[in-house]
Formats: C-alpha cells, structure tokens, sequence
DNA sequence: TCGTTTGTCAACCATCGGGTTGACAACCAG
DNA sequence: CTGGTTGTCAACCCGATGGTTGACAAACGA
C-alpha cells in the first residue's frame, strides 16, 4: 500500500477512524480524549492514530506529556479530487449515453459482432 | 465492516480497483477486458469485482456469455458528502482559529471555544 | 453434439489489520 | 526521588484480504 490515496482510501475505511476524524473538525484532542467515547483499549486508539498519522490526515504534537491531535485536512483534497475526476466523466459518459439512447428510434443496428473488443 | 461507506472506502483502498472504476468511467468493460492490463489471474480480477459490486460501485448484468461490468457512479456522492461535510467543518475551524489570532493584539481576551461559530 | 470462450466457485496460502495485554518511556506534581 | 498521568512499543491472536491453482457452469460456434 504504498501511495498516500491508498492509504487514505484505507484510513477512511474503517468507522472508529471516520468518527474520529468527524470529531477532530471540531477540535483537537489528547489520545485519551480521542479514546473515550470507544470501548476499546487505549493502544488500539493509538494504533488508529498511526494509521491516520500515516495517511497524512492528522498530525500529532507534543505538549507537556500530552499529545494533541490536530487533523490536516488538505488530504480530503487528495481524495475529492481523484473522485470529482470521475465522478464527471461518469456523468458525462452517462449524457452521452442518453443521447444515443434518445437518438435510437426502433430498429437500431444491433451491435455488429466483435466490433465491441479493444475499445481505444 | 458493516456499513456501505466503509465497504466503499475500503473498495478504493486498492490501486487495482481504482484503476478498473478509471477505467469503467469510459465505457463498460468484460471482465476478461477489465483484466487484461494487470499482472494477476482472472479470478483475482473476477474478486476484486465482487469487492466493487459489494460497495455498490459496480452492477455485472449478463449478456450472453459475458458479464459487462458497469460503474453505478451514484455511490460517489455518498463519499463526496462525507468528505465535503468534515472539510467544509474543517475549514470553517480554520477560518475561526484565523481570526482569533488576527484579533489577538497583544491582550486579547482568550475567547472560549464554542462560543464563537455559528453557521457558514 | 462437442469444443471453446468466458467467468465463477472452492480450497489453500501468506500477509495485513484491528484487537488484546504487558512493559516502559516521558513528563509533571509531591 | 517517588508516584501518577499520558501515551507508545512489542508480542501475540484471529479474522479478512489478495493472491494462487483446479474444477466447473453457461453460452455460443462448429
């Protein structure tokens, strides 16, 4: 998994991480902060920070003995990008299907045989 | 991992996968198709169909002996929200912390958090 | 009918991911 | 220095994932 999309894709996957993430647009907060509302051990959250940390969606600091958790949100731009991209053409593609649908009368040609294959 | 969101995310983890939905914003392909830029077997490709098909990013229909992939590209929206939603919050943090450190002279009062927001 | 093409299913294997517990490091308060 | 708080690291467990090969089903073409 070596490119940062991927790790995103991946660090958004999972709904304790999203939950986190949501939580972090409000604020920053401490691991154990982060850790409260989950019933799960406090390792297992910073095992989940990692994992956000190496996505690139948080940071974390240190302050005193804390270690405040602060999310860095162009990442998201990473993603809406790679989406929108298709998204669009998904959308065009579907505009220009309507339009040969609209554009078939009755008796169209009936997809000639193999003509289908490469496709550019 | 219950949840479509997740399911969704988790599909687009992969690079393979990603490049297959690339690819099928163009046109619908066969799987035989879909496989053959990638160094694995069919039935891996035939897997990571049914990964997609699973988040709802793709349908296979039948037609005659082969099974046309096709991209429901609606499912994007449901990621496009999320992320547009915890970005645009985000953001609008920003926004705020910004201004308390333009509006901080020197003796500023510390402006308690959660007072401030409001909408937009 | 028989063979070919197209694709899935099943079993297996190695790795990854998320969880646990235990140990320990870093820092502050006494 | 001692003790409490905060958090990470390491080892381990187990289910999920991505890959393989082998068998087989479904549909056409001869």
């Amino acid at each position: 998994m070596a490119d940062q999309l991927s790790r995103v894709f991946a660090a958004l996957a999972d709904p304790t991480r999203r939950d986190m993430v949501a939580r972090l647009t409000e604020a920053d907060h401490t691991v154990n902060d982060l850790a409260a509302p989950y019933d799960v051990s406090l390792q297992a959250v910073s095992k989940h920070l990692k994992v956000l940390e190496e996505a690139g969606l948080v940071t974390r600091t240190r302050e005193a003995q804390r270690r405040p958790v602060h999310l860095e949100a162009e990442v998201f731009d990473l993603m809406t990008k790679w989406i929108e991209r298709y998204r669009r053409q998904a959308e065009e593609r579907y505009r220009r299907l309507d339009d040969v649908l609209r554009s078939m009368p009755d008796d169209a040609a009936p997809i000639p045989p193999g003509g289908e294959g490469a496709a550019t």
